[in-house]
DNA sequence: TTAATTCACGCAAACCTTTGCGTTGATTAA
DNA sequence: TTAATCAACGCAAAGGTTTGCGTGAATTAA
């Protein structure tokens, strides 16, 4: 025996009225008379009605639902992101369908189509760091479903997207470690076509660059977010026979693994080598030293992303005109980096 | 202007045919001709047509989306979890929906109402450490909705769950520390009222007893899962003026916070103190020693919960019978605990 | 008192799909 | 040849909601 919810029609039987007339009542619509609007609105509490989301999404031709992707949960910076959408959505009477595509392009790809058959409403994406063909998107944009970039964006597709300001973050970090005396300070960079791997990229060498030094070669290198690539890069950077006195990391976590190491080495924190991660995420606070880190506002990012959602939803402009939302970082010193 | 979605309608007036023969041929109905049925699928498949799932939910009166309910997602316990629900669930045919009760009763019951309203068709949750009132689950059982507890269960509610093992999980890591010669083990056990707490106890409590150990209650801790609390618990089992020579805890962040502060005493592990911890979390790979633990199979246990909420979704049985699955649970011996 | 206006409500269509039943034309059996 | 069977398809209803339009009654203005 299937259990049948409570619909109008019951209502409107059990007051001898028309469907109509309670569906009015419930949404205050001006052509109904007080008396009535009472009669319907307490009853319908008395029974707890709520109306079939599903009757009217097919009604509106809306699905109330968006979809978020991001490329890893268990990323506490992705994890708080996640929690600023959703809080913001609900609110907003959507709900959310979160996938992960694991960095993987080819999920990503799934992930969008299954999303897509869901008939959501709009999509909120941090693409993987192998995205780098765009088509799968172009899908998306042709059903006319709104799509946001977030903390990663491709550049080639013009969409509205929320970032944090990667440059000046890296600007900000390498120019303190330069305040602090070092003189050869390395970095250990993302995967080359992330777009926020780059941004800070361009942020340390014009960091060097402002404060006349040096860009030396052998102190860049790419990290593919691994736990091995992160111990490699470490490893190579420390092996040089011109040590560097400072590394400035893509994230924190591959700053966490690099202190491991150079503490291995026997090699003092910040006193032979200093360290600034990006980032806040849990393991840094198991580590001593504590970590020099920027910080991303991860919840706003979060929020923002949502709104730029409902905004290209409740535009009227035709084409609607993206736009871009960059949220400032923050430096915090801890005991990683040296005193000023 | 809004985009209007394929249709039946569209494929139907294109081959000059009825919505009723273009469904069939999608659905292979017996009732068609092989002419008639090529004809549209090769239609349907170059306009890439796709059923609306939303009509669809309205006619079977089912949304094919199940809700999730997880206390924290910065678990890793937890992300692998979703990711065995969201897999099993995908590949059957339903969406889902995730959301927080970040270990508040209050959040819980708010969350459960919006997947209510959402016509979730089942509910797979494991509880907060507060909830020891069961009202708002019992409305999910008036409206027939199938409830799933994982990880953690209320005794009073009967309903089918998926469990690790966590009373031979304990009783094993406690077992272990005896046979390596450890004679004043403590246990830094979890809020009170968790079902998968309670169990771990009792696992303490009959390997002390198995092997003729007094239990001494200075030795048993209860901590409240935040880190201030996992401190405070260490720092008390170190203050006593007989020392505990191992700590088995409840989950491995415990024992994570305990080892970096019984480190910090000076004391070393395991030669002082050993530790055994409960579950994989990534931060356990960042201290020296390594942290032997129990390991739980996580994505298993999203994978059976979602089975289970199939079985029942699709059992004709009345009243059906809930069904509890257990898991096993492994110790995995690394270099916190001694060698037997 | 009559005409014009306003108020309060109901009918029916639309959103898109599936499915029971009826209908048509062709094929088979007698 | 006639009756019975069957294959192939269409009609219409159902699922629950919102909304344009129409209608009757009550109110106001003349």
């Amino acid at each position: 025996m299937v259990y049948r919810q409570l619909t109008l029609k019951d209502i409107a039987k059990e007051l001898n009225t028309s469907i109509t007339t309670v569906s009015r009542a419930l949404n205050d619509h001006p052509s109904i008379s007080q008396k009535m609007k009472k009669r319907v609105i307490d009853l319908a509490k008395e029974l707890d009605y709520h109306p079939n989301p599903i009757a009217v999404s097919l009604l509106k031709s809306r699905s109330y639902t968006i979809g978020v992707i991001i490329p890893e949960i268990a990323h506490n910076f992705f994890s708080i992101v996640m929690g600023g959408i959703e809080d913001t959505a609900i609110q907003a009477g959507y709900n959310v369908m979160f996938c992960l595509s694991k960095e993987s392009l080819e999920r990503e790809i799934n992930v969008i189509n299954t999303l897509i058959y869901s008939r959501i409403d709009g999509l909120l994406i941090a693409p993987t760091k192998e995205t780098t063909s765009y088509k799968h998107f172009e899908a998306v944009l042709k059903k006319r479903i709104p799509l946001i970039f977030f903390d990663r964006y491709c550049a080639d597709v013009p969409v509205s997207k929320v970032l944090v300001d990667d440059y000046n973050g890296a600007f900000k970090a390498v120019s303190h470690l330069i305040a602090t005396g070092c003189k050869r300070i390395a970095h250990i960079a993302g995967p080359e076509n992330l777009s926020n791997s780059k941004q800070r990229l361009l942020g340390y060498l014009d960091a060097l660059k402002k404060f006349n030094m040096l860009f030396d070669s052998d102190l860049l290198i790419n990290c593919d977010l691994t736990k091995e690539s992160a111990l490699e890069c470490t490893r190579r950077l420390i092996g040089l026979t011109h040590l560097p006195d400072a590394i400035f990391t893509y994230n924190s976590s591959i700053a966490f693994e690099g202190m491991v190491m150079v503490k291995d080495r026997g090699l003092k924190i910040p006193r032979d080598i200093a360290f600034v991660g990006f980032a806040n995420e849990p393991i840094i606070s198991y580590i001593e030293p504590q970590l020099t880190t920027i910080i991303q506002p991860a919840y706003q990012i979060g929020q923002e992303a949502a709104k730029l959602f409902f905004d290209q939803a409740n535009s009227t402009q035709e084409p609607f005109i993206p736009q871009t939302k960059i949220l400032e970082s923050q430096l915090v010193i801890r005991s990683s980096s040296r005193k000023v």
